[in-house]
DNA sequence: TCAATAGTGTCTGTTAGACATTATGGA
DNA sequence: TCCATAATGTCTAACAGACACTATTGA
């Protein structure tokens, strides 16, 4: 039993986008006001396609300028969700985009927006959190393979900047020296002249990511990862 | 509601299956002989869903069974498309699933259905050629986050199967000593009392799908792969 | 001065890849 | 017999992780 809304009028379907950056050590994502009384209180922000998006990837690019004020970093579709009985919208089927941010790049929001670190989501609707859970993993994925960890963080970054971007998209600490060497064999930053200093401690030179050349192909074989689909 | 397509109105979305097998040392896709005068001679499976399709997955299914005769071992949807002009359906949208069939567990199929190696697919709509893309691309990313690649093999196989299978889903070749070295660490596989004599050679031994703990997180960190979005 | 963070050098156990060798069948 | 494939043992260069150490700031 969906909304009394008739049937002809019922949307083809709805477009969700997760943006997604870095809010200490964890992934926030963008969440805004929900109407009065329509079951949650935040929702991811979504829209319906328009005539006059010649893709699906314009409406998922429309609705997160539409959120940030701005556009993301990087967008990537994530895949259609159809399950979970309720949506903010009325349509059977949502395609859903994550987006990113980087880090420090987001201007502070209002009252009807707010970034909600991934481990401390309020209660949403089934779909919604599906197609968030999908977003990070997929961002997930994507760290090892193409250097998204890139599009968290602004043009200059500390190293430690970039090695807290790669922990929380691992999901692991990682060893500082050896986060270093891997960096300085892949070379896909370079040092700018800049350094900044952050409350106490020494202060820390800037780099810039600046690909070089193609990695070789990677040593080994790996049987890692669970067991589960 | 939805299968009942008025003439006037198009079709919501319709769902393609990639369905993939190995042959050689090769993955290979199935595709089946599209209507004449469509455009192209050969298409994937598809269709459109139906009322009694609770979930996306389910119309997935129910195409990959009647395309095959059987039930793939394995589906995962793939995402939704929507550019490209020309789609075998009238509809704007298409949500892509991939499947997986085992090693010598399709039948042969026969004048109406054939498998195509991914290097020698004949032309085909835009639309089906990305999901065909983005499928082996799925697979590819699988292969080494979970056992996928035992789906592409029936219950008992040899070692050279399953690196053989490996290869085509890491696409490269890989050394013989490392690759049974890691797989003996991940615990992954069991020897049976069987053997198997393919031609000439020594007969190989048969193992089985059998893992046994979870392996431990993967020593280190990679910058690796290419830089492409 | 102490605390905190940045950045680097060295050592060591692990291991991927190379190479060699044996085993066992078919042609 | 020759050849092809399976299966395994050994060696070595590479390297991840540990540890220690210096450097440089703010409090």
């Amino acid at each position: 039993m969906r909304d009394r809304i008739s049937p002809a009028r019922r949307p083809g379907y709805s477009v969700d986008t997760v943006l997604l950056t870095p809010v200490g050590r964890h992934l926030a994502v963008l969440l805004v006001r929900a109407p009065e009384g329509s079951g949650e209180r935040w929702v991811v922000p979504w829209g319906l396609p328009k005539a006059h998006d010649a893709a699906l990837s314009d409406t998922g690019a429309r609705i997160a300028r539409s959120a940030l004020a701005t556009a993301p970093s990087w967008m990537h579709q994530v895949g259609a969700f159809s399950d979970g009985r309720r949506h903010p919208s009325d349509a059977d089927l949502t395609i859903g985009f994550v987006g990113t941010v980087p880090l420090g790049a987001h201007v502070a929001p209002g009252e009807d927006s707010a970034w909600f670190p991934i481990i401390e989501l309020p209660p949403l609707s089934p779909r919604q959190r599906a197609i968030i859970d999908s977003s990070v993993a997929l961002l997930r994925v994507k760290a090892d393979s193409a250097p998204v960890a890139f599009r968290l963080l602004p043009s200059t970054f500390t190293l430690s900047d970039l090695q807290r971007v790669y922990e929380m998209l691992l999901g692991q600490r990682l060893h500082k020296a050896s986060f270093r060497r891997a960096l300085q064999a892949a070379t896909l930053v370079e040092p700018t002249e800049e350094w900044r200093s952050e409350g106490r401690g020494r202060p820390a030179q800037l780099f810039k990511y600046a690909p070089r050349r193609r990695r070789r192909a990677r040593r080994g074989l790996r049987f890692d990862q669970v067991h589960a689909w």
